[in-house]
DNA sequence: CACGTGACATACC
DNA sequence: GGGTATGCCACGT
């Protein structure tokens, strides 16, 4: 699968994630079908993260993945925060998790 | 080719 | 809860 291949589902996924939810990297893989690469979710983060909803998507734990106090945290914080995300310590709560049920419900939406 | 590193995850203790 | 260990994959050195 080529990047670009990649760059491409991760963009259509996150469009799909509704405003104050997020998921998590290695779901975000999961849907990419790439399970176990969660890592690879990150690196190509960092090449389309202009346009679409990165902020959307946190550790499996619930944090933040930069730094805390880092510029790049304290935006991200920043727009979950006004999108009614509950953030604290740049940890989000469970309950914005997109979980299991509402990830067919993805899926069904996804062209593969 | 061998390591180290990183927007990660899981299983333990 | 935190801390360590291991698995994971792409990249640079």
């Amino acid at each position: 699968m080529s990047d670009s291949a990649i760059n491409q589902k991760v963009s259509t996924i996150l469009g799909m994630v509704p405003e104050g939810h997020v998921v998590s990297y290695g779901l975000l893989a999961d849907l990419c079908g790439l399970p176990g690469r969660a890592r690879l979710m990150g690196k190509c983060l960092t090449t389309i993260s202009a346009h679409i909803a990165w902020h959307r998507v946190v550790r499996s734990d619930g944090k933040i993945a930069f730094p805390p106090g880092s510029d790049k945290a304290n935006e991200q914080r920043e727009k979950l925060v006004l999108e009614g995300v509950v953030v604290k310590n740049f940890k989000v709560s469970m309950k914005h998790y997109l979980w299991q049920p509402d990830l067919y419900t993805v899926l069904a939406k996804l062209p593969y």
